[in-house]
DNA sequence: AGCATTCTATTAACATGTTAATTGTTGCGA
DNA sequence: TCGCAACAATTAACATGTTAATAGAATGCT
């Protein structure tokens, strides 16, 4: 039942699950770090937006951070609800929703900041500092945000 | 509150970023020809996976198709209810269940194996054969299957 | 044989991914 | 101004991701 001729590629060199292992690998020691702090790595990544950006609208917040609506929804009410960030509608556009870090969001970001970059040196150096900046570049012309 | 001596990388530039986005755009017309047929992303994992290998148990079955394996054991109770796939316990061994492609699945496989090929090919040639490549052996470097 | 250990798989509980439907607002053209 | 298309966000419904707890079965040791 194998070898078929079959047109596809063999799931051991499959990009779509390459990505996949990738992305398990490099999330694994940082999950593990947030672990500690009872966030999860998409709260992580909404502190960091926030962090990087200041106060934005929801839907630049989602894309900066490449959720989905839906997700963005669910986990800004439960961040709200913990206290690591505040939201507000805004006056001009009562459509809109401005999301903002708090001080006890930005702790966390500040508390963790040198160990993630640590865990990302890591992997840096692992690869070597060109072939990192090679596969960055790689992934960023398989983006769709990026159609040049 | 940018630009505080941030020891993180801008999260344009952020790795995990990176391949959620990079999987996206993979992703996203594997999962338009998908839909056409029903079935997900990652139950087709599973079907590439048990065309190309044959009949396996579960736990050799989750790690080829990067699944975890409660997300397994759903996935395959749906799979059987629609008759995709068939599972038989092991006689030596009743711990183990074996888990079999059935003729409908294999026929989803025949009818989608060209398109499929198809996408994985527009990808190639954006990138270029050399490119890519290198693309999937950098991300096996992340993986940690493969840990040399 | 008896029993702790290990192994395979499932279940539970919660968070996120994904698509479609819905609510409330804004803007714009007839 | 009326009415409708476009927009921002939420909700709904289902599938998967993730970790921890649990059940059932094999293994090894005494």
């Amino acid at each position: 039942m194998k070898n078929m001729m079959s047109k596809l590629p063999s799931t051991s060199r499959s990009l779509p699950i390459a990505l996949i292992r990738a992305r398990e690998g490099v999330m694994t020691p940082i999950r593990d770090m947030l672990a500690e702090t009872g966030i999860t790595e998409q709260q992580w990544r909404v502190l960091r937006v926030l962090a990087e950006h200041g106060p934005q609208d929801a839907s630049t917040l989602a894309n900066r951070a490449s959720l989905l609506f839906p997700s963005l929804t669910r986990i800004t009410r439960s961040m709200n609800k913990k206290g690591l960030i505040s939201q507000t509608p805004d006056a001009k556009d009562r459509r809109r929703q401005m999301v903002e870090i708090s001080k006890m969001g930005q702790k966390i970001i500040d508390e963790n900041a040198e160990q993630a970059a640590g865990i990302v040196d890591d992997f840096k150096a692992a690869l070597g500092s060109d072939q990192y900046e090679k596969l960055l570049d790689l992934l960023a012309l398989l983006d769709p945000h990026q159609k040049k």
